[in-house]
RNA sequence: AAAGCGAAUCAGAUGAUCGCGCAUGCUUUUUAGCAUGGGAGGAAAGUCCGAGCUCCACAGGGCAGAGCGCUGGGUAACGCCCAGUGGGGGUGACCCUAAGGAAAGUGCCACAGAAAACAUACCGCCUAAGCAGUCUGAUUCAGGUUGCCGGUAAGGGUGAAAAGGUGCGGUAAGAGCGCACCAGCAGGGGAGGUGACUCGCCUGGCUUGGUAAACCCCGCUCGGAGCAAGACCAAAUAGAGGGGCGUUUGCAGGACUGCCCGUUCGAGGCCCCUGGGUAGGUCGCAUGAGGUGUCGGGUAACCGGCAUCCCAGAUAAAUGAUCAUCGCCCGGACAGUAAAUGUCUGGGAACAGAACUCGGCUUAUGAUUCGCUUUAGCU
RNA sequence: UGGGGCGUCGACAAAUGGCAAGUCACGGGUUUUUGGAGCCCGCAUUUGGAGGUUCGAGUCCUCCCGCCCCAG
């Protein structure tokens, strides 16, 4: 049984390690997402979640906020640990459903290299 | 049936799998794991008002400033609510109403118009005493007519608004000049109502433009800031205070040199303690002007008694994802003369996310139910 | 949480409560062999929206919508 759950203890909750992991880490860029990610020391993979107000209402974005953590806590166990991730969802977003944003974070995730195989 | 008016209710339900945050219990060095419980709204929204709570300020009074403004009631309070009064809109159900004062003062009222506020006189109407012109008759005079002077505001025209309206009398023409009715004002007293006010009576002078969401006057209310309030714990670094080491036995560091020794300048150094305080954390923080039921008071808003319940508490911020069944709405096909209904199938389900807590207001929005109005048709 | 400002033609921008200026752009004409420049003419009907006050509202009042800024 793969671990599916999605404790506090893997998301990155501080303002300064957003701050660093954007400044200092390296990006993927796509059309409904953007990916930041940068090494840390442990050996797990964290994930930090950005939806800004140009996306929608608070409604929307909580929602887009649920669906990319969901995408992120089904396929967590095939990505390499050690990581910290930063998702920043752009407006194209709204237009995917679940499967769709599934397969656009898993583009991203293998042209940073994070897939295990 | 169509169009409309008012009020109320709900905000899909159940189950499965995988998750999230909180509380309690157990395991446990923390992390974490397991079990149980409960986990968004009618607007949680906008942040437009009012309060609680916390801190700061504070003898008392005034000015300034801001807000409010028909009456009575409700409330912790309100700019809110209820019940009424006056005014306005609608055929109507019903709706709207910042609704004190213009006779305390100041300002403004474009264009048009004679005149926009101590009234005035453009076109007019009237008059012929006086002055001037002119016509007819004529002897110096008489009569007519025009202008000035004088009287007047009926009619016309302008405007959003023109100094009460209509009628009769009156007059040279007219005019509240007089009278009647109506509207309005001032004063008096009567009936009803707690009151705003309503109904009707008498007397008076005949009459007073609009605008205060222009300045203003009158009456009432208001200390300021906000949970990032405020309280507590408190690392690293720098600095503050105190003590110790040390100045004769010379610490950190520097100079003489590429380096060591040595010489020399040197208390600016090291260690400990204290309090302030930053990052960070804990509390504030979920028992309340609380909910539900019932009985009583009140037209109602609301209030009181009794019983019962504990019902979100995050902080990069929980309350979700997938699936199934049922229910609701819309469309299509088939069965059914049609309606009702049944079967199959496709689609849809709004506005919107607690952040210290309440009471309102405003705005957004999907359905359903009930009552009522108008119009048309049938009986 | 508290406070402040703005919204007028496609862009910029003025307007004491009394006919919504002006510049650029745009369209048409004129001039020129053609183009540019110049000249002439045209271009706001919802002054962000909805109500109200007033004879009359871009302006005054109330409530919404959108954008921007400041403090912590």
């Amino acid at each position: 049984m793969p671990n599916r759950g999605f404790p506090k203890s893997s998301r990155v909750t501080a303002k300064k390690e957003y701050q660093s992991i954007y400044q200092t880490g390296n990006k993927v860029v796509y059309r409904c997402v953007v990916l930041y990610f940068k090494p840390n020391q442990s050996d797990r993979v964290r994930l930090g979640i950005s939806v800004s107000k140009k996306i929608g209402n608070a409604v929307v974005r909580n929602q887009q906020k649920r669906l990319l953590r969901e995408v992120f806590r089904l396929n967590r166990h095939r990505y390499r640990p050690g990581y910290d991730l930063v998702c920043v969802a752009r407006k194209p977003i709204l237009k995917l459903n679940f499967e769709q944003l599934t397969e656009q974070l898993e583009k991203a995730l293998t042209r940073a290299g994070l897939i295990n195989l």
